[in-house]
DNA sequence: TTCATTTCCGACTAAATACGTAGGAATTGA
DNA sequence: TCAATTCCTACGTATTTAGTCGGAAATGAA
């Protein structure tokens, strides 16, 4: 039931551009330093969220990245999902009946159980997609912490 | 962010005994046919749930498994926490600062995520802690599957 | 008593996942 | 030209997960 340091990390690291959006491209080092996480770990990172589209790079000298969109605009299960996977406490949850993604759930409307951790999935999910970036950033300077 | 087998398994096995509470002891090789699980592994599970005090054992023949209390009264939190832990999605946040319980959450005063992970971790337990077996076993009954 | 049934217990293991590290190629601005 | 920086692939290792295996101890029934 836990979050890895991708979700954990790769969160940070967002939040980090997220104060600094709108300074032009910041350097992996400088974020890592920032956040105290390895900077060749957080590269795996961030390829997955450039791929993902939720950030931008810049090569070379004075390069970096920066938030592809504006810090309200992007929320925290976005993030979560791009670096974990689906936020679902059971695979079988997501699987597609349709498709036969998956073997499970052949029956879901006989599950029981798929109930009960279908309301813990949307318990999570209505937490992480409805907090940004920016309700972070406004934490933040509310608590006199912003670098 | 998934459930362990351990987890999932174990509320299936509880629910099991629920739907069958005051019939006397189960025998594990009974419940693990009917959820579909090796016998082996959930025994490992009952052992921990035994110790918990949320199962009752009876040795050798017609011997088996019951409900410790009423399917009302044990909630699937308590099943979750015993099979796997504290249910938090970072470590740190159930961290003792007092005494010095984890190496995490020195300021957690100053931590702006602590505030994300901490609604998390409440949105789950909301759900987790304020349901019950009884509540399962009556969706058993009204989806007419009960066994 | 004997025996089949059943819990109890400790050790073992194979596979997956988590959490990184290493090394270097390609790009870019000064 | 060169230092800074992203980009890419591969590798490694520790931990966790998800079991299996074999037998000892207890118990009710015949």
């Amino acid at each position: 039931m836990r979050v890895s340091t991708r979700g954990e990390y790769g969160v940070r690291a967002m939040f980090d551009l997220a104060l600094h959006f709108g300074d032009g491209p910041i350097a992996l080092k400088t974020v890592a330093e920032r956040q105290v996480v390895s900077e060749h770990y957080l590269e795996q990172l961030m390829a997955a969220l450039r791929k993902a589209g939720l950030v931008k790079s810049k090569r070379g000298a004075q390069g970096g990245y920066e938030l592809a969109n504006s810090p309200a605009n992007v929320s925290i299960g976005e993030i979560i999902r791009v670096l974990e996977g689906p936020i679902t406490p059971l695979d079988c949850l997501d699987a597609d009946v349709e498709t036969g993604t998956g073997p499970y759930c052949r029956a879901p409307e006989r599950c029981v159980l798929r109930n009960l951790w279908k309301e813990l999935q949307d318990s999570m999910t209505q937490v992480l997609d409805n907090t940004t970036l920016e309700d972070l950033r406004q934490d933040a300077y509310r608590l006199e912490v912003a670098e």
